[in-house]
DNA sequence: CTGCTTGCTGAAGCACACTCATTTAGAATG
DNA sequence: CATTCTAAATGAGTGTGCTTCAGCAAGCAG
C-alpha cells in the first residue's frame, strides 16, 4: 500500500520534473525553439519518456500554459474576493490581470500559440477558465443592480480582455511600465459607460428635475392675475 | 529595352506565383502545416527557387501576411474617406475592420504568428500600417474639437483594436455573424466615453438648459406685479 | 524462481526546411 | 553567328529534431 503510494508519487514527481523543465525551455525561446532533447535531459529522463506523459511537443506545451493560467486564475479569485463593491472588484481584477500579463509576459505570449493552433484566443483563455472570474464579477454586479443587464456578457469580456491584452503588449513593446494606472483608468471609463448606460437611469433624472422645476415656477405664475 | 522589361516582368510574375501559392498553402493550415515543397510545386518552380526570393519559410509567410494587411489598409482608407464626421468615420472603420476580420479570419489569425515571433501584436499591426488609418481619424477628430485631447492615443488604439479583435474571434468561435451591429454599438459607447469624457462638454449642457428654463420663468414672473 | 505488468530507454526512422554544385537560358561582345 | 559571361533555376543531398518502437529493468503475484 505504501508501496503503491510511493510509486504514484514517483510518477507525479517525474511529471513535475518534466513540466518544470519544459516550462523553462519554452519560456526561453517559445514552442519552436525549445528542444525535446533538452527538456528530457533537464528533467533527467530519456527522450522517449516524454512521450509517455504527453502525446507530443504541443501537448506538453499546452500543459505548461494551462498550469500557468490556473495559477493566475487562483490569484485573480483571491484579489477579487478581497473586495465587495462590484466596481472595485472589476478595477482590482483589471489591475491584477494587467500586472500579471506584464510580469509573466513571456508565458502570456505563449498563449498565442494556443490561439492559432486551436480555436482562437478567447476560446483559449475561456477553456483556461480565467474569464470565469470576470464573469462572476459581472454577474454579481448585475444581481446587485449596479450594472445593467442589457449588455451582452460575452461582449463585455472582449472589451475587457481585448483592451487589457493589447494595452499590455503595446506598453511592453514600448517599455513603459508606469502606464498601468492610465490604462486601468481608461478601461474603467469605457467599461462603466457600457455597464451603466444612461446616467438618467441611476439618477432621479436630470430631465425630470428640470421639468418639475419649470412646472413649479409655472404654478407660481398662475397665482398672479395677468398684468 | 523591351527585353529588360520582359525579364523583370518575368521575375515579378514568378514572385507573384510564389506568393499566391504560398497564400493558399498558409491559409489552408497555417505556418507549420504548409510545406515548402507543395508551394514550390503549385508555383511551378523548384524548391530551391523559393529561397532565391525569400530567405526562409518565415520570411515568405511574413510577405503573405504583409500583403494582405496592405490590401486591408487600402480598403479602410477608402471607407473612412467616404465619411466626414469623425464619429461616423470611427464607426465606419470599426464596421469595416470587424467585417474584414470575420471575413478573412484565417489570414487574420495568421497575424498572430508575427505577434509572438516578433514584438507583439500591436507592434505587428503597427508595422503593417493599418493602425495609421485609425490614428488619422482620431487626429482629425481632435483638431476639429470633437474628441478630447486628453486620452492617450496608444491606449485608444488598444481599446479599439483589442476589443474588435477579441469580439470578432469570440463571435466566430460561436458562429454568430449577426452580432456585428451589437459589437459596434458597444464599442462606440466605450470609445466615446473615453473620447468625450464629460457629457456637459459636448451637449448644450444640462445645467445650462436648466438655467435657461428658470430664466424664462423668471421673466414670466416679472411681468406680474407682486401680489 | 518464473512469469507478468508497468515504466523506461535511446538508437533508428522519418519528415522537412534548407543548401549548393551543377545546369540552363538569355544578354553582351566580337 | 559563335562565344563568352552572368543571372537565374534546379533538385538531389544534408542536417536537424520530433517521434516511434523493440527491447530492457524492476517490482509484484503465484
Amino acid at each position: 500500500m505504501s508501496r503503491t503510494q510511493t510509486r504514484r508519487e514517483k510518477l507525479a514527481e517525474k511529471e513535475e520534473a518534466i513540466l518544470q523543465a519544459a516550462t523553462k525551455a519554452f519560456l526561453l525561446g517559445g514552442l519552436k525553439a525549445a528542444r525535446m532533447a533538452e527538456i528530457a535531459k533537464a528533467a533527467q529522463v530519456a527522450e522517449g519518456t516524454l512521450y509517455l506523459y504527453y502525446r507530443n511537443k504541443e501537448a506538453l506545451f499546452e500543459a505548461v500554459v494551462a498550469r500557468h493560467w490556473d495559477d493566475l486564475r487562483r490569484g485573480a479569485q483571491k484579489v477579487v474576493r478581497a473586495e465587495t463593491d462590484p466596481v472595485l472588484q472589476l478595477e482590482t481584477l483589471a489591475s491584477y490581470t494587467l500586472d500579471r500579463i506584464m510580469g509573466d509576459r513571456k508565458l502570456f505570449e505563449l498563449t498565442l500559440y494556443l490561439a492559432h493552433a486551436g480555436e482562437g484566443l478567447t476560446a483559449a483563455t475561456d477553456r483556461l477558465g480565467y474569464v470565469r472570474v470576470f464573469d462572476g464579477v459581472i454577474e454579481r454586479g448585475r444581481s446587485e443592480g449596479v450594472f445593467t443587464a442589457s449588455a451582452n456578457p460575452k461582449l463585455l469580456r472582449d472589451l475587457f480582455f481585448g483592451t487589457l491584452d493589447y494595452a499590455a503588449r503595446s506598453a511592453l513593446a514600448r517599455g513603459e511600465d508606469a502606464a498601468s494606472s492610465r490604462i486601468i483608468e481608461t478601461l474603467m471609463t469605457a467599461m462603466l459607460a457600457v455597464l451603466q448606460p444612461r446616467a438618467e437611469d441611476r439618477d432621479p433624472g436630470v430631465e425630470e428635475r428640470l421639468e418639475r422645476a419649470v412646472a413649479r415656477l409655472e404654478a407660481v405664475a398662475e397665482r398672479y392675475p395677468a398684468g
